[in-house]
DNA sequence: TTACAAAACTAATGACATTAGTTATTATAC
DNA sequence: GTATAATAACTAATGTCATTAGTTTTGTAA
């Protein structure tokens, strides 16, 4: 019949991305991969173990790239730029890989190791940033998950049409990090 | 046959809000829905339009309830103090009614004009918590951003598991709302 | 050239949402 | 109190999925 293509579960996976980003991670059905790869819906069995297991390896892709975006936009920055760059990177990633974007937030299963190793490779990553501010440890990852938030946050809401406003959403992301970065500065720990 | 049950679209509602905020919004479907209620699944349609209503529907009633627990918990505050009062009610609300919680946060379609009145809803509530700050409109609407931003990304984390490390949660949200807000403080608008 | 592994296929199943058409029950009007 | 209309349930049927089992084909390596 149809000569065999060269199929492997990286370009399995490359076609589910563009279909997640161009379509939303709702409709990224095994039926619709299918079609786009020109195959039947079962042959899609020879690469994934299922529709489950296809969404968590887009949240490991989507985690992995993410960290990269950030490890790029912080070169020869230290502190507050850093943070700053990093910070922008992270909400530029989900603007230009929605769907990517989605799979990581969309709830899958945290439980899962390898989702926890690339989370935690994220989260180590944001701790060397912060290393030139001195804090103690647990203060440091009180600031991680402060910083996660910020920016999951802003692109989450984004993503969602959140921002009606015709304001500049930019501006608004800038502004929401550096008045945490400022209130970083007043920080010792905590005072209050 | 069955005698009939006066069921109707208030109560289909609150029992898909039970449904979800016990097993996801992931697992609420039509057909589970109905065998709480002891019906069959076309019977449903007597009450909603649909699974997508229905879904929209989740979403309206917990913008409306999330923005209730709000306005409940700044009673007899202002400033800093209403506005951490607010942002922990919010994340409260998310612990509390995770599938409510996940029904708004779940990409649901905001152009539709009903959810966005509500969003609109939460918006002024906050400006008016803002007033006595007195900002500018335009300084205002970023400030509304950044703390939807921050409480919606802490919740949504949360939710997820997202935060691995046996480090006090309440605590790191205190932190992240008391920096933001010492940030404020520290800013006329904007400087650099 | 033959044999084996891999990647495609067809066929079948079961869960689901949705629509159409039917029956039964409640409430209202007389 | 009985007849009627509206409503809420039902059964049956369709189409879309994901998934599994079993089969055929194709590329590669012996």
């Amino acid at each position: 019949m149809a000569t065999r293509q060269g199929l492997d579960a990286e370009s399995v996976l490359q076609a589910a991305i563009e279909l997640a980003d161009q379509q939303g991670i709702e409709l990224l059905s095994l039926a619709a991969l299918a079609t786009k790869l020109k195959i039947k819906t079962p042959s899609l069995y020879n690469h994934i173990k299922g529709l489950p297991d296809l969404r968590k390896q887009l949240s490991k892709r989507g985690l992995l790239l993410v960290k990269d975006a950030m490890i790029e936009a912080v070169i020869g920055k230290a502190e507050d730029e850093a943070l700053l760059a990093a910070g922008v990177a992270y909400v530029d990633f989900a603007r230009k890989q929605p769907g990517l974007y989605e799979a990581i937030s969309a709830l899958p299963d945290y439980e899962d190791p390898e989702l926890q190793e690339v989370g935690a490779g994220v989260v180590s990553f944001l701790l060397r940033i912060l290393a030139p501010y001195g804090l103690s440890e647990e203060d440091a990852l009180h600031v991680v998950r402060g910083f996660r938030s910020i920016v999951h946050g802003f692109a989450s809401l984004e993503l969602q049409n959140g921002f009606r406003m015709g304001l500049d959403r930019d501006e608004s992301l800038r502004r929401l990090l550096q008045t945490y970065l400022r209130g970083l500065r007043g920080d010792a720990g905590r005072e209050k």
